[in-house]
DNA sequence: TATGAATGAGAATTCATTCAT
DNA sequence: TATGAATGAATTCTCATTCAT
């Protein structure tokens, strides 16, 4: 009986390839991409070097897909957790609440993003930038809509999402960085929703 | 005269070894740690690779030392900034200003703090942790007063500090990434500065 | 059913075997023994991997056996176009023709013989000692009657043969190599044909 | 006092180099291009693999490097002994001669020109074709003369040249495979001269 | 029979570091 | 002091081959 590959197979290789990918995106996190090795990778998902090479292209390619997989679901993730709000104040909370469970459940997700590839391969230069600017883009436009509806002071709206961008990341890793995050996370959550509000000069 | 003689080798000594030690910023700086090679240095001083192994023990002990030294450097000369002012206003004025000066016209400095020594050695890491918490602490300082003296609402002066240094150096990253930084600069202090203010609720 | 069921798959076998073989040909021919890797056979084959090696033990087995086939179809083709004629001038005509057509309809056939076996397993160096071998011989033979019958004038045979057998082979590779070989192939192979006549001193 | 490097370490560079590529030459030669490692040739070389990187770009740079200069020197030998001959009889046993002589006392050029380059990178190709060309036209040109002298019989002089390359390089592969190449030598070198005279139907 | 996922030995190449001069 | 030739461990990637299904 010939060999059927769209049984169990197939379901059977998307988890190896994925499994591989989260041991990549563990690697990749913990040692940034230049002193991650593709053996690394290997070793951490428990398969040998050749399977890399079966499902990835190469080490790079991985890395920006993983990338970019991640700041999609990143993206993505603040979001939808932002777009269900209706006021400023929650948006903030709901957005930073969001980020800061993201970095206490998946930290590699974080990691991967702020730390892991950061002088990577120059073609990833773009996709940061791009992710970067999805972060501004993300604060920018509920911050856009407060003016217009006169809750907050007249800014420049963009710098002050660049700032706040910028200050959300800072905390969050003095989060990660410290003893019990998990605890310090619910005051951290509040204190940043605070400063953000008195950044942009909220009217309550 | 050997007094002579000594001062001219020292100076030569010096020299070569200074030539050395700015080339590795600039290098380090472009490229990172890890794609920057021992020879990209070298060739940039103009020196012989086996020089680079007389003054220095090794790639890594030499990118340490660099780090802590533009740390130091970065550090010292906001602090200046900031000593040299009476109010919070002009102290952040002064600080930020500092900074984007900085940023302008020696570009090397920031990039090689911020982004040429991620993922660099293990070692790095704890330089890495005392530079942020030097740069939070130097903030910490003037808001401590400020809220003492009742300038600033009440707040985790702590967590505020952290987020500033976030703002600052987003901000001063995407200025640095924009097309003609110089022009943009004096408006981006202006608005970082406001940014500060308004975040630490200050009483003006 | 048994017998037709057996007849089918030997049938079903023996189709996959054929294609992967005359893929190996192509493959070998064009990229030689080294580029070549099974990946290329099986896929210009439209065969999964595995099947290479449920029809053949391993690339050099496969090659050293398609070398041999390749080199005796090459033989018993000149052999058999010799054997009908009855004066040299026919025979070096007609050899040289049935050598020009090979290496027009079935250009693998030569490459594969001329080229893509240089440096391949060290096994292979004995077969292709054995085809120069059979190539000498081929031509040995006619030019050993002729001498016999003071059709040519007297000399090593043997050398000659050997000489003929370089002189076709790079004539061939070139007419290959030409724009138009279908165009030059006439008057090339009545060259040739002239050539040898002059060469072993023919008295015509 | 410092390292001086135009004195005994200019030369000692030389020399080195030299002996590698002489040693990659041979390797070359004995197992054509895929088949030769780097590991091999510095091992022939006695050298660290990291020495073959300081003296040469690559693996493949290097044997285009080595063929094209050891086809050089091959065309340029058999020019300069036809060079000095002034009859087409003495142009035929002195370029013959020469190049038997090769074979003889520098096996691993004839070796590696005829053998080890055969499917080589795709950008050997060329220079082959070059060197090919170059042996036609080495033979073409005498053949030339000697036929506006109407010494040799009406014919396709460039195909007459191919054929000859064709036959001498069959021969003296054959010679290197014999028992005993250097006692056979002169023989086989009167009897090429004889089949090349004959072939052009020189009227002697 | 047939498949293709999985393997791992082996090849090329890089680069920090050493050391004789 | 200064040089740069020499080293070799380590890395990425390829590809022939195996084997569970």
């Amino acid at each position: 009986m010939p060999y059927r590959s769209t049984d169990t197979t197939r379901q059977k290789k998307d988890h190896k390839r994925t499994a591989m990918m989260q041991a990549a995106v563990r690697v990749f996190a913990e040692k940034g991409y230049h002193e991650a090795t593709v053996r690394d990778v290997v070793s951490a998902a428990d398969v040998a070097i050749g399977t890399f090479y079966f499902y990835f292209p190469d080490k790079e390619t991985l890395f920006i897909h993983l990338y970019e997989e991640t700041a999609d679901f990143l993206v993505r993730t603040l979001q939808q957790a932002i777009a269900n709000r209706a006021t400023l104040v929650q948006q903030l909370q709901a957005g930073i609440q969001a980020y800061v469970n993201i970095a206490l459940f998946e930290p590699a997700v974080v990691q991967l993003l702020l730390i892991g590839g950061v002088g990577a391969a120059r073609s990833l230069q773009q996709k940061r930038a791009d992710f970067r600017e999805a972060l501004v883009a993300l604060w920018q436009a509920p911050l856009q809509i407060a003016l217009e509806k006169g809750q907050i002071a007249p800014q420049n709206i963009r710098r002050t999402a660049e700032a706040l961008v910028g200050a959300f990341d800072e905390v969050v890793l003095n989060l990660l960085g410290a003893p019990a995050p998990e605890v310090e996370a619910a005051i951290a959550v509040k204190e940043m929703a605070q400063f953000a509000l008195r950044a942009v000069a909220y009217k309550g």
